[in-house]
RNA sequence: GGGGAGAUACUCAAGCGGCCAACGAGGACAGACUGUAAAUCUGUUGGUUCAUACCUUCGCAGGUUCGAAUCCUGCUCUCCCCA
């Protein structure tokens, strides 16, 4: 499999190097990706890299996995129109230590082209601000730099000496890659293009060798919002930041536009199955064929298959023809561990025993929703069931309700649940 | 430093003494249709209660008035023009 080509064809090439797929034809070169420690975990915008390096290593060359725990003191520009607070040396720590272990789940760290993950700290942190800038500094001109639309964008409402120093520091890392570890190819998403070939003009000039550039599209989502984003905020791949039941939430929730893009990018299927895939999903588009594969087959990549069979189970009882029945013949634990991640409260077994109404349900005892009001517009509205049934506003909630003896499942129109607990 | 304009609910934006919980648009939520999609249509969008009753809200603090988001005074902040 010829790396390049595999990245073409999926959509994942936005600009690259010239001269580069010579070199990558033969296997066993080293390339690397830098992930910033801007938190403990990695968001979904990640995966993209994390799934580039796949692919690199899939084509037998060895993948590096460059941790920023340098470059974080220090804050990438790109992108940015700010200048960013600088986070403090214990985050930084922790959160390199956070996106190492998820990192360690998708690649291969064994055979001759095994992966290997590296931090930056290890070598920026002993070099002198002096011989940085008589070492590296001299290679590099202001004017060079100052081209970088990282850096020209910010000239006009201005940024500091240390965010303008970023491209060199990273410049440096390739170099040092280079030199160490025959490293001849850094790859990013297109906004580190500038970075990454001021590390390849830095090795050029200091050593005379060539290396080479590869940079992924930004991924747009068809409709205009952000990819990755939801109204709560970024969808993460840990799953205490973002729970496995929503993770695959979202990629199930994929627009038709957008899935095929999304298929190519996000899995390892090949262009035959993806075609058929699509094929099939557009003979039958309300079987969602194309979105619940693509669903599936990440979440099973960051969470597991474990994780995977609650949450398909998990999805169906939501979204399926679930009744009482239904639900009522679930294990406790199957329950329990079916329902993480939606929201829960706990409230006393002895309310039950005079029954509770449903706007107290809904308000005072659950917090499911904020106001009585509200609770009555919606039960007006036919928005609100019990263990999948509709409710009108007589409803009285007593134990012939509880599922396991212990919860109930509250409804709020097709995509909003939550779980009562009775203590 | 001089002159002018403005601060309204999630956002934009009307209102300029009572009919204002406050037009309208967007967003959001829900219902119908569907495929947990898109588009479309409908409803809701301060709180308590459900009843055109009450409470809290129109930058902040006071004041005038039977009554103010609307008038007056002071304060804070934002924007524009001239130096």
């Amino acid at each position: 499999m010829d790396f390049i080509e595999e990245l073409r064809w999926r959509g994942m090439v936005h600009d690259l190097t010239p001269g580069i797929e010579k070199v990558l034809k033969n296997p066993g070169c080293s390339g690397y990706i830098g992930f910033d420690p801007t938190a403990d975990s990695l968001h979904i915008g990640s995966l993209v890299q994390i799934m580039t390096l796949v692919h690199f290593q899939r084509a037998g060359h060895k993948p590096i996995a460059l941790l920023g725990g340098a470059t974080g003191m220090v804050g990438d520009p790109s992108g940015k129109s700010q200048e960013r607070n600088l986070l403090d040396f214990d985050t930084l720590n922790k959160n390199v230590e956070g996106v190492r272990k998820q990192l360690t789940n998708f690649l291969q760290f064994s055979g001759s082209n095994s992966a290997e993950i590296v931090n930056n700290y290890d070598w920026l942190n002993t070099i002198s601000f002096l011989d940085f800038i008589r070492d590296v500094g001299k290679h590099i001109t202001i004017n060079y730099m100052l081209a970088k639309d990282s850096v020209k964008s910010r000239l006009e409402h201005g940024m500091s000496f240390t965010e303008f120093s970023y491209q060199l520091v990273q410049g440096y890392d390739f170099y040092h890659l280079n030199r160490q570890k025959n490293c001849v190819i850094q790859m990013g998403g297109s906004d580190q293009w500038g970075n990454i070939v001021t590390g390849t003009e830095l090795i050029r000039r200091k050593s005379g060798k060539e290396a080479y550039a590869l940079t992924t599209p930004l991924i747009k989502k068809t409709d205009g919002g952000k990819f990755g984003k939801t109204e709560e905020g970024n969808i993460w791949l840990s799953k205490d930041r973002t729970s496995p039941y929503k993770f695959y939430q979202y990629w199930l929730n994929a627009s038709d536009e957008d899935v095929a893009s999304y298929l190519k990018i996000f899995t390892l299927f090949n262009q035959k199955e993806i075609a058929e895939l699509i094929r099939q999903h557009e003979e039958v588009p309300h079987m969602r064929l194309a979105q619940k594969t693509l669903a599936a087959d990440v979440t099973k990549r960051v969470h597991g298959v474990d994780e995977l069979t609650n949450v398909l189970l998990a999805s169906e009882i939501l979204f399926g023809k679930a009744t009482f029945e239904t639900l009522n013949a679930l294990s406790e634990e199957t329950f329990l561990q079916v329902f993480e991640g939606v929201p829960q409260a706990q409230i006393s077994q002895d309310l039950l025993k005079k029954g509770i109404p449903i706007i107290d349900l809904l308000v005072s005892e659950s917090r499911f929703l904020t106001s009585n009001g509200e609770a009555r517009r919606e039960i007006k509205a036919n928005a609100i069931t019990i263990n999948k049934t509709r409710i009108d506003e007589q409803f009285v909630l007593t134990a012939k309700h509880l599922l396991n003896e212990r919860y109930v499942l509250i409804g709020k129109g097709k995509k909003n649940n939550f779980i009562a607990v009775f203590n």
